[in-house]
DNA sequence: TAATTCGCTAGACCGA
DNA sequence: TCGGTCTAGCGAA
């Protein structure tokens, strides 16, 4: 690999010896860190790859790898009741291997802390090789050593001790001869993707035959687009000319055009190409014999949990639908489906017409609509680079957070966010981190689930001038405001019994606990980022950059409190979970009396939120009553007003014993907005034409106080459903399939419909989502579920779509309106009921 | 395997 | 034909 390292000289030590030549000076954009192993030298040798240039420089602003050989793969031993240096000594004294005998690099002494225990000066042990870290750790254990930090990877390693953050500007001082860092450092100065990135995203099309394995058949067309969008570049072979279409001799020559193409960038994007475009060119290009390297290498598909993940070198691969799949994840979008058709219409608000497989073929073949196939096919590139360009901010700012690669961050579970941010700030606070829980030890928290949140059964009914009031982020501020922590729970002080939960535990009041600090810390900067962001004019880059890094952090504090009930967490810990959700419960219940003492009626409360009924009260009134809330509250919670609701309902349950349901509202602002939460509306797995006749009924009713009219087009839809002539886009109900249609202990429609279709050769896997319709062909429900794409139009089952799907959908609130089932569908009189007098 | 618990509801199946 | 129990999926916070 790289023989400039070679150059270097070593002492008697295996140090190298004080630099001789000049150390060079540059700001640079730091893409990825990873290693190498020297065999030369028999060292494993960090390798990072920077991108020079003040401001990241041009568009071939010059790109290379810089190493670092003095830092070495290392893990902690704690030096139980013995010395640190008699630890040392025992450690410097081992033999270690089987075939190939080593040692250990070093062992010294620090002042770092195990997680839990009362004993300093954890020993760091360091290694030549990643290899000998490997096999040493198990020895190590074998021989009765506690190890921890043993399993982070060297180039992740690497990026959390020297606190970098990747995708953004580094100062590196190095020896120009070997690219030997001497010192890097973080640069605060902010990235302009525009400005500072080139990123080009690619998409192919294949040949739709007989086969189906990755690879099986050729290529037919290759789309690519830059981050402006306009230098699109459409390339195929052996069909017709038409405009916007490039043609090259043959699938090879299309292949080294997109390797060409590619290897200028710093950032590729694809839509789905950790499972699809870059293993298909690799496989494509082994086939004939041709090259596809990025960067020099071969792109690599590694396992990423369940998912495959397409890796680069140096060059970070973002896969847009790994993007979405986590903004979905956490909440961001909604989206039913997430292929690249209905993100680019429900993101950017711009249809993209869906092209078949087969069709492709054809164009391909007689030229037939070809034109068509090369817009759809640049489109595709064109929509992975927006999304790209619209989230990159967010991962970057993550990436900044966690010191972790683009291509980890835009990979990640929320989870591994937090233990990223957790370790590279353990070692600040003096702690080596706690080792990840063996699986018995996931088997047991996993049985023992933490008591949640409180939830109040509501007043049933229609209801007008609410207030709605909310903890502002309850509970990171309860983790802030109680100082809770795995380390400060139970602490030895006597006065720090003061600050117990309701749950029994206690937190130490006098030193600062890791949670506390850590996520004090983001609270701060988010409300100095939000003020910021409110000051800068919206659409802006500034602004862009603002809004991006206090979501970002808004992410992480999110999903603190879901770290430490995570069973496979380091940091899990049941107390400070249970301590979290104990006082969140204490709270809101402390809330409702006060609401009681200060004369409010309380309509329903969930975890953080209170709605009052704000009858002869003012919002002057509501205001007052918040301000003494807070006064009384610790630290930085802070109750806020959420908004104000000039009518809302509540209905009873469908099933079981009765009472009022919880987590299921309808809510109408002094505007005139709707706010639908739990119903069936807001739900994926019901019918459309079920939702829309459940939305217009609340719509109605909200709105005007007119039940006959909401009653009157209940009727009409239930006559519309028995003419037949629904179409069955309106029917689709859709669902996730979750696992294997074999594994099903339940007979459940969607997984009856998964198996005739896959009868009838249909591809379906796990995570795949279906769209399935009951017919009239078949006994139970489940004989009658087909997936739509195999439904007539007009085979329904009108019975089943009125009694089971929209009459439930929209019978409870009607109820609430004097209403039976039978003046629904008889068409019963109950006229001119005015619900608002 | 990939943050948590609380809560609602459907449909299959079983026994009375 | 009913009510209870089970599995399954998805949303709220």
């Amino acid at each position: 690999m790289p023989k400039a390292v070679s150059e270097h000289k070593k002492n008697s030590k295996g140090e190298k010896e004080p630099v001789k030549g000049k150390v060079e000076m540059k700001k640079g954009l730091l893409l990825d860190a990873s290693y190498f192993d020297d065999e030369e030298k028999g060292k494993s040798i960090i390798k990072l790859f920077i991108k020079i240039g003040k401001k990241g420089g041009k568009k071939n602003a010059p790109r290379r790898w810089f190493f670092d050989s003095e830092f070495r793969p290392h893990f902690f031993v704690l030096s139980g009741k013995a010395n640190a240096e008699k630890t040392i000594k025992e450690l410097e004294g081992l033999e270690l291997g089987d075939e190939e005998k080593f040692r250990i690099f070093r062992a010294e002494k620090t002042s770092l802390r195990a997680w839990g225990r009362n004993e300093t000066n954890a020993v760091k042990v360091s290694f030549d090789k990643v290899s000998h870290l490997v096999q040493a750790r198990k020895l190590l254990k074998d021989l009765g050593f506690e190890i921890f930090e043993y399993d982070v990877p060297f180039g992740k390693r690497y990026l959390l001790d020297k606190r970098l953050n990747p995708c953004g500007f580094v100062d590196i001082e190095f020896e120009p001869a070997s690219n030997e860092i001497k010192k890097i450092t973080p640069s605060n100065e902010i990235v302009e993707p525009m400005r500072d990135i080139e990123a080009i995203a690619f998409d192919l099309e294949t040949y739709c035959g007989k086969k189906f394995a990755i690879g099986a058949e050729p290529i037919i067309m290759a789309s690519m687009a830059d981050m402006r969008e306009e230098l699109g570049r459409v390339i195929s072979y052996k069909t017709k000319k038409v405009k916007g279409l490039e043609l090259v001799e043959s699938e090879e020559k299309v292949i080294n055009e997109i390797e060409k193409g590619l290897n200028e960038a710093d950032l590729i994007v694809t839509y789905n190409g950790d499972n699809f475009d870059f293993h298909y060119v690799k496989e494509r290009a082994k086939k004939l014999g041709a090259e596809f390297k990025i960067n020099g290498v071969e792109p690599r598909i590694i396992r990423k949990g369940l998912d495959n993940a397409a890796k680069l070198s140096g060059v970070q691969h973002i896969d847009s639908y790994q993007i979405m799949r986590f903004l979905q994840r956490t909440g961001a979008i909604h989206i039913v489906k997430l292929d690249i058709e209905n993100v680019s219409e429900k993101v950017f608000g711009e249809k993209k017409e869906k092209v078949y497989p087969l069709e492709l073929n054809e164009a391909w073949e007689n030229g037939k609509g070809l034109e068509r196939m090369v817009d759809y096919n640049l489109k595709d590139s064109i929509v992975a680079m927006k999304i790209a360009k619209e989230y990159l901010p967010l991962f970057m700012e993550i990436s900044k957070l966690t010191s972790q690669t683009l291509f980890d961050t835009t990979r990640s579970a929320t989870s591994s966010m937090v233990e990223d941010l957790l370790m590279k700030e353990a070692h600040h606070k003096g702690f080596v981190a706690p080792n990840k829980p063996n699986e018995f030890e996931v088997r047991e928290r996993i049985e023992n689930p933490i008591k949640g949140a409180f939830v109040k059964e509501p007043l049933v009914g229609l209801h007008e001038n609410i207030a709605v009031l909310d903890f502002a982020s309850l509970y990171p501020s309860i983790i802030v405001s109680h100082n809770i922590s795995p380390e400060t729970l139970n602490c030895e002080h006597e006065e720090c019994k003061k600050n117990v939960s309701p749950d029994g535990t206690w937190f130490c009041k006098k030193e600062k606990g890791l949670f506390p600090e850590v996520l004090g810390g983001l609270v701060t900067e988010r409300i100095k980022l939000k003020r910021e962001y409110g000051r800068k004019k919206a659409g802006g880059e500034e602004a862009k950059v603002l809004f991006s890094s206090q979501w970002a952090l808004k992410i992480v504090l999110n999903s603190a409190y879901g770290y430490l009930a995570y069973p496979r967490a380091r940091w899990y810990s049941r107390e400070c979970a249970s301590a979290i959700t104990a006082w969140a419960r204490n709270y809101i219940h402390e809330t409702i009396r006060k609401a009681g003492e200060a004369d409010f009626e309380v309509l329903y409360t969930d975890t953080d939120s209170t709605f009052l009924l704000m009858k002869r009260k003012t919002k002057r009134d509501v205001e007052e009553f918040v301000e003494k809330i807070n006064k009384e509250l610790p630290g930085n919670m802070e109750l806020e007003v959420d908004g104000y609701y000039r009518r809302g309902i509540f209905v009873t349950r469908r099933k079981k014993e009765g009472g009022v349901a919880k987590k299921r509202y309808a809510l109408m602002d002094e505007k005139g907005n709707l706010k639908i939460v739990g119903f069936e509306y807001v739900r994926r797995d019901w019918c459309n034409i079920a939702k829309e006749t459940q939305r217009t009924v609340i719509d109605m009713v909200l709105h005007e106080g007119d039940s006959s009219k909401a009653a009157d087009y209940v009727r009409k839809v239930i006559k519309d459903l028995k003419s037949g002539k629904v179409p069955k886009k309106e029917l689709a109900i859709i669902t996730m399939l979750k696992r294997k249609v074999d594994s099903y202990d339940a007979k459940e429609p969607h997984v009856s419909a998964a198996k005739k279709a896959i009868a009838q050769g249909t591809e379906i896997e796990v995570g795949t989502i279906l769209s399935y319709v009951i017919t009239k062909n078949g006994k139970s429900i489940s004989d009658r579920a087909e997936l739509e794409e195999f439904v007539e139009e007009g085979n329904y089952d009108a019975d089943y779509y009125i009694q089971n799907q929209v009459l439930p959908a929209v019978i409870k609130i009607m109820e609430e309106l004097g209403y039976s089932k039978e003046d629904l569908i008889h068409g019963g009189k109950q006229t001119g009921l005015n619900t608002w007098g």
